[in-house]
DNA sequence: TAGTCGTGGCA
DNA sequence: TTGCCAAGACT
């Protein structure tokens, strides 16, 4: 029995070592000494897995750490995640951006409770279906998981890649993708595919990194034909650049006594999030302008409007420019979708963290004092 | 296809 | 201060 089992695993690595690429055995060795410990890489399940994925799209590792730490002991199991109210899994959520993820999420939770019977789908087809895992989740979930020989394309892999093969092709073109996806299905361990598509990720935040890469330690640098060029600091290229448009918020802080009135964003940024009465702009109000407003909505202030400083919140396509109008009012608290709540609920409504940084300002605090 | 969707760290 | 960009997906 042992005699043969100890076979078979012989066998196995014959075959590997027979067919995998050198760049692969460099590269996977290096990954086993200098891999980052991460919670979701003790046991790699489909949940955790999926978990982790969604967190971690378009967010660095130490961003995004706390909030899977969170979301996992909060939701230990599927279950538990497709139960909960879509505001408590975007409170949870808070802070970390793209909320969409969030929606997503519960939304597929409650898809595979439903429609897969609690199980995590096990085709890479099935799991591409979910609402929220796009081509690079779905391939990292299978070959993570289910040890499904896919290539899991990130940002990281697409730089490494482009380094490692000179792309001189923008990355964010689809047809460069079809190349890159092409190159690593020459060399991917289809024995050990998701410790690959993560030894190509790691390798890029740790070693290839966009800005001065540290070729002296890579693993693979004697395969690197960039930096045999010398032009590894020139690539990947990229197409796009993304316009940054200007958008003024004037927010009405609308109080009376413990209650204050606030309205839930019903699309486009922090769609489903929570904020203040919201007045959009070409600029900045003034006060003149502001204490018209409040004429027309009546509210009657029974002090002076107290305008706080001008907050700047840049998010990767808007600058937003805005500023928050104090207003102490003894008329009942009413309005469009608007909801009054009391001053100490304010922190079970998740809000953008502009809302946020006002919120914990001394001006802000002052006021509701 | 190209624009939309957050936030924070870093040079 | 400004720009880049990160375990991308959706429409």
């Amino acid at each position: 029995m042992f005699a043969c089992v100890f076979l078979m695993n012989f066998q196995t690595m014959l075959l590997n070592s027979n067919s995998i690429h050198p760049i692969t055995t460099k590269l996977l060795y290096w990954y086993s000494n200098n891999k980052r410990d991460l919670p979701w890489r003790d046991n790699p399940e489909p949940y955790s897995t999926w978990l982790s994925e969604i967190v971690f799209q378009q967010t660095r590792i130490d961003q995004g750490l706390d909030y899977y730490v969170r979301l996992k002991a909060k939701y230990p199991t599927v279950y538990d995640l497709a139960k909960a109210d879509e505001r408590e899994v975007l409170k949870v959520w808070e802070g970390l951006g793209y909320y969409s993820r969030a929606r997503n999420l519960h939304h597929t939770a409650k898809t595979i409770v439903d429609k897969f019977d609690g199980k995590f789908p096990e085709k890479y087809e099935d799991i591409l279906s979910l609402k929220g895992v796009g081509p690079y989740t779905a391939a990292a979930i299978a070959s993570i998981a289910f040890s499904i020989s896919v290539p899991a394309i990130d940002g990281n892999v697409l730089r490494v890649s482009s380094r490692l093969f000179t792309i001189k092709e923008p990355i964010d073109k689809r047809s460069t993708w079809k190349t890159i996806e092409k190159q690593l299905l020459d060399i991917i361990d289809s024995e050990h595919p998701g410790d690959f598509n993560q030894a190509m990720m790691e390798l890029g935040s740790l070693i290839c990194k966009p800005q001065n890469p540290q070729c002296e330690h890579c693993p693979v640098s004697d395969h690197c034909t960039a930096y045999h060029s010398g032009i590894q600091n020139e690539l990947p290229v990229k197409a796009k650049k993304v316009a940054v448009k200007n958008v003024f918020y004037n927010f009405l802080v609308i109080n009376n006594e413990d209650k204050l009135l606030i309205t839930q964003r019903k699309e486009g940024i922090w769609k489903e999030m929570y904020q203040f009465p919201l007045f959009e702009s070409d600029a900045i109000y003034k006060e003149s302008e502001i204490i018209k407003i409040v004429e027309k909505l009546s509210i009657k202030p029974i002090y002076a409007i107290m305008g706080s400083s001008e907050y700047k919140h840049v998010l990767s396509h808007r600058k937003i420019y805005a500023k928050f109008w104090m207003i102490k009012t003894t008329k009942e608290l009413s309005g469009n979708n608007a909801i009054a709540i009391d001053k100490k609920d304010l922190v079970n409504y998740p809000m953008p963290r502009l809302i946020r940084r006002f919120l914990e300002s001394d001006e802000a605090i002052q006021f509701f004092m």
